[in-house]
DNA sequence: GCTAGTTAATTTCCTGTGCAACTAATTTTG
DNA sequence: CAAAATTAGTTGCACAGGAAATTAACTAGC
């Protein structure tokens, strides 16, 4: 097994001798199975940013997407990123509650529906995001350093397509 | 908002009215955000998935990247498992012994050292492996139906340029 | 051959999250 | 207008999985 496969078989380990044979027999390969790839890149990569939030602004992925999506529309309810993230309520809700108890979003009654709340960032939020953006962003280009702009919007349109085309099979029915 | 793009949006809603407006100010679009939306489509694709092992087969996702691996190479050990689906050993432990007590697979301590047991088949796990396989397969084959030839490989190829870039950067170091 | 490390796997502890039940506000129905 | 149904958000419960401690088997150094 040369290096390059070694890497396809999505192996990362550094002082190993007994990790011997590729796989001999045919039935299912994982690393040919692209729900498995696709998870495992997305995991890989999700994983590494998420070290960005935590290890150095204390944010879960759940927090940060309620933070960036506030960022983005500064008026919004729990309802709403569920619907836009696709993230459980109880998810939203609780990670609401950890930003405002640390004091980065404000909430109040939405004046015509009491049971909603506004949601908005805080200046100390606001100035969290300040920084945190663009190292997310900056950290986002180097990965897609490699690929050329026309990999990079094949790469969306594919995933688009992915999307819609899970829409129509199973997805949640 | 029209339908596409409140596809993009992530929005999947069926009886809503109230959830009007697209981002309108400029921050950080989660929905222009690789990571997010690569980790949003594997998520969605591979919980799609997990409803096949799930609910037919009782089977979790560590539970079926094990038995998928030793359809492939039927004698691993866990250490080769988690090497190979780069899964912490505890889950692969836990998948091992499920497996196990529900007579999928024997393991029996390895002769050359006792501390690692060789993974084996079953009779039994193979025939469900005989059935599952193909299934999983033919959702796959559904799932990448609408795309090229070209579309599946330029889409492998630019997974493995992030895979390698991922490597350079960040991930674990 | 004994002690000190190392390694494979398991177990313990703890956190995050999904589901389902719940509370409170609002809308609908009769 | 009261009762029933719906909706936004919260909470209780259970479970999966990661980190670190633990156990058991092996290896290296002296």
């Amino acid at each position: 097994m040369n290096a390059e496969e070694e890497r396809q078989a999505g192996l990362a380990m550094e002082g190993d001798e007994d990790l011997a044979g590729p796989p001999t027999k045919q039935e299912l390969d994982l690393n040919q199975f692209l729900p498995y790839r696709l998870n495992s890149l997305a995991d890989r990569i999700s994983q590494a940013l998420a070290e960005l939030y935590e290890e150095r602004y204390q944010l879960n992925i759940a927090q940060w997407r309620v933070l960036a999506w506030l960022s983005h529309c500064d008026e919004l309810t729990a309802k709403k990123i569920c619907a836009y993230t696709n993230m459980d309520k109880a998810r939203v809700s609780r990670a609401i509650q950890a930003l405002e108890e640390r004091g980065l979003i404000s909430r109040t009654p939405a004046p015509e529906d009491q049971r909603q709340q506004d949601l908005h960032l805080t200046a100390v939020g606001r100035k969290l995001l300040t920084k945190l953006i663009p190292e997310a962003q900056a950290w986002e280009a180097e990965l897609v350093a490699t690929l050329t702009a026309g990999e990079y919007r094949d790469l969306l349109n594919v995933m688009r397509k992915l999307e819609r085309q899970l829409e129509r099979i199973g997805d949640k029915g």
